[in-house]
DNA sequence: GAGTTTGAAACT
DNA sequence: CAGTTTCAAACTC
């Protein structure tokens, strides 16, 4: 079973229509996982336990499920797990949660008539192998449970609104084709296709609705590269090229680039769901979809067991050992904060929160979109970078060995939270630890810890790490090539998870790499755009001077990657400051996608309490361009320095990006950066040192 | 299983 | 901005 023959994976079918959409202009929506080793993809993302459930039987099973599902009815809370299952697949959404699994005989058959019924024809091609992705019109309520077609799924819309908007962004076409380079083994999680988009090709993944994702892959023209890169360097990676049309998602019928709510708001919507679902189930249960999970959390539930602490602890317990799916995926259990605070992994991360969450009263939900747009929008007013990747990274690589790689290339050492931990009592070995077990990372000496034996690296270290690489980067800044550079990248925490494990289980290689326009390969993570900042476009000067004023001094990938990302009137690149400061105002850092807010942040308070340091812009031909101040962290500084492009193990030194592409504007090519010059932030320490402040 | 500890986040 | 409270997770018994 499986692609592993080829026979066997030759040819996939959608169970339901909306399955996957794949516009002409490259749009992905809905693919959760590709499986190449069990031959499934996994659309909106069920969890694994569903996955087990349902991807090895494939259609037959599903079939049968569905008759089952059916013959019980779609709103009866007590099917049997596997229907129920099969119905939180329909019911949570119209748009995912759809498995797609080989086509057996008997339902290739049912394909065929099926397919004479009006069905649209989609193919996904998985290298070599050719999936077939079934996808006609949305179907209505009113017809969505007696479909006689073997694959018609009976799937209950959301509710008004939500029903509107999980509408498809984009048009189908017939047969559109998407290249998918087959993952191996394990199931690619959407996270990790999220990011290979986002950081490979400039997509944009963001939430239509309630349980859409959307993969809008723009700046094709470097997809291509990007995708074979990734191919070749791994075969483990999940990348989507469009096969045609690599147009960016420009085309006024096509793509549209941003879900309204995040259009309209100033503060992103969570970036991934992190399973969809309708809601509260007693929402759905009066809609006749109520998803029934093994730790579904309801505010049936919720109530339940706010009025029994046993019940409330069992919950406790039965999450101590379960506190992530199987995608690493975070599963809060908040029980006060309503999951619209930092306190909630879910939220934190930019995700709404999942089926398979346990919180109680939760309204990081789809449906509350406006509550969580909302709090996250008061949470950022109070620390701009409150939604920001809280680790800075520093991976050790060539690109020569980025085929290889895993993540033992990793270097945890130099990897550090952006704001530290302030451990009093765990000494940083415990899982309360910020840095020690939330992020696997060092200390350094932004944190205020006391005691700290933190085995990724004690406070204190890690400065002088920086010290030493920093003399041994200053030889290597100016000549722009090495075969020994490291890359920055900047990791979200709860993604980062996912990352890891993707793998780890080999699915996704360590980073997303695409093209250097220097030749290197460039590590990026899509979340590092939480905390890069729109470059001013007018000149040099501004450049640096915005790099400077951002806690993440942006690489000149990183602002490739904005200028394919940001699409002129979505959101701007160009901030409105007031104050000395620079804290963004108006309606500039706006994100379609959750964390991945294009937020110029004034800066930590960390940032901003640290002493300020002078810094020389360096252009790489030799001039000095400029010089001024920075108050940026050094660990900020540090990590986010591009070490492939220009090679810079310093901690130093930061590169900014040729400006003469980004003069240009937004939608410039690759090529349009192969001839910048290279600047090189040179962090000069004051005499009063560069000792930084609390953060908090 | 219940209670305690911990530290981040939120609040004042 | 510092101190306090709240919160959820981690931990211990």
């Amino acid at each position: 079973m499986g692609s592993s023959d080829p026979k066997l994976s030759s040819e996939y079918n959608a169970r339901t229509s909306e399955d996957v959409t794949i516009s002409s202009a490259g749009v992905i929506r809905g693919i959760e996982e590709v499986d190449e080793g069990n031959g499934w993809i996994v659309v909106g993302g069920e969890e694994t336990d569903a996955r087990d459930t349902i991807s090895s039987s494939y259609s037959h099973m599903v079939e049968s499920e569905f008759r089952e599902y059916q013959a019980l009815g779609n709103q009866q809370d007590s099917m049997t797990e596997n229907v129920e299952e099969v119905g939180q697949t329909c019911a949570s959404n119209q748009s995912s949660y759809f498995h797609i699994g080989p086509v057996s005989e008997e339902a290739q058959n049912n394909l065929e008539d099926f397919q004479h019924h009006g069905m649209d024809r989609r193919s996904l091609q998985l290298e070599d192998n050719h999936y077939t992705v079934i996808s006609r019109p949305t179907q209505s309520p009113s017809n969505s449970g007696g479909s006689k077609s073997p694959l018609d799924i009976p799937c209950t819309p959301i509710k008004g609104k939500e029903t509107e908007k999980n509408q498809p962004l984009y048009p189908q076409s017939r047969n559109d084709t998407v290249n998918i380079t087959k993952p191996s083994g394990i199931g690619l999680h959407l996270n990790s296709i999220i990011y290979v988009l986002q950081a490979g090709s400039g997509a944009i993944v963001h939430t239509k609705s309630a349980q859409t994702f959307n993969f809008s892959i723009q700046g094709m023209k470097s997809a291509s590269t990007i995708n074979s890169h990734l191919s070749d360097a791994s075969k483990s990676s999940a990348v989507f090229s469009p096969v045609e049309n690599v147009s960016a998602c420009t085309d006024d019928s096509g793509p549209k680039i941003h879900d309204s709510a995040a259009v309209n708001s100033v503060t992103s919507l969570p970036s991934v769901i992190a399973e969809s679902s309708n809601g509260p189930v007693a929402n759905q249960s009066a809609q006749g979809n109520k998803r029934v999970y093994t730790n579904i959390n309801t505010n049936d539930i919720s109530e339940e067991l706010n009025s029994n602490p046993k019940k409330k602890r069992q919950a406790y317990l039965k999450r101590s050992s379960d506190s992530s799916d199987g995608d690493g995926c975070k599963r809060c259990h908040c029980r006060k904060s309503k999951c619209l605070k930092l306190y909630c992994d879910c939220f934190a991360a930019g995700l709404y929160c999942a089926g398979s969450c346990a919180c109680q009263g939760c309204y990081n939900r789809p449906q509350y979109e406006d509550k969580v747009i909302e709090s996250r929008k008061q949470i950022e007013s109070r620390n701009p970078l409150a939604f920001a990747p809280k680790i800075v990274k520093h991976v050790t690589e060539t690109p020569a060995s980025s085929p290889g790689e895993d993540e033992t290339l990793l270097t945890p050492s130099s990897a550090r939270h952006k704001r530290g931990c302030n451990c009093k009592k765990s000494m940083c070995l415990k899982k309360y630890c910020e840095c020690y077990h939330k992020s696997n990372v060092g200390c350094s000496d932004g944190c205020r810890c006391e005691g700290c034996k933190n085995v990724h690296g004690r406070k204190g270290e890690y400065s002088l790490e920086k010290d030493i690489l920093s003399k041994e980067g200053t030889s290597e800044t100016t000549d722009g090539t090495n075969g020994g550079s490291s890359h920055s990248e900047l990791t979200p925490q709860t993604p980062a998870v996912q990352f890891k494990k993707d793998v780890r289980e080999g699915s996704l290689r360590p980073r997303r790499c695409f093209q250097s326009p220097e030749s290197g390969v460039i590590s990026v993570t899509p979340n590092a755009m939480t905390s890069l900042s729109p470059i001013n476009l007018d000149d040099n000067t501004m450049i640096s001077e915005a790099a400077l004023e951002d806690l993440d001094v942006v690489s000149s990938q990183e602002e490739l990657f904005l200028s394919n990302v940001e699409t002129p009137g979505e959101f701007s690149s160009v901030r409105h400051r007031t104050g000395k400061k620079g804290i963004p105002r108006g309606t500039n850092h706006y994100s379609p996608v959750g964390s991945l807010s294009l937020l110029r942040s004034p800066g930590t308070p960390m940032a901003q309490s640290s002493a300020s340091r002078q810094l020389k812009v360096i252009d790489l031909d030799g001039e000095t361009s400029n010089t001024m101040q920075d108050d940026t962290p050094d660990i900020l500084k540090d990590s986010h320095a591009p070490h492939n492009a220009v090679k810079s193990s310093s901690p130093n030194k930061k590169r900014v990006s040729p400006p003469r592409a980004l003069r240009h504007g937004p939608g410039l090519s690759l090529n349009g950066l192969r001839t910048g010059r290279k600047f090189i932030l040179k962090a000069i320490p004051s005499s009063a040192g560069s000792k930084r402040g609390a953060p908090q």
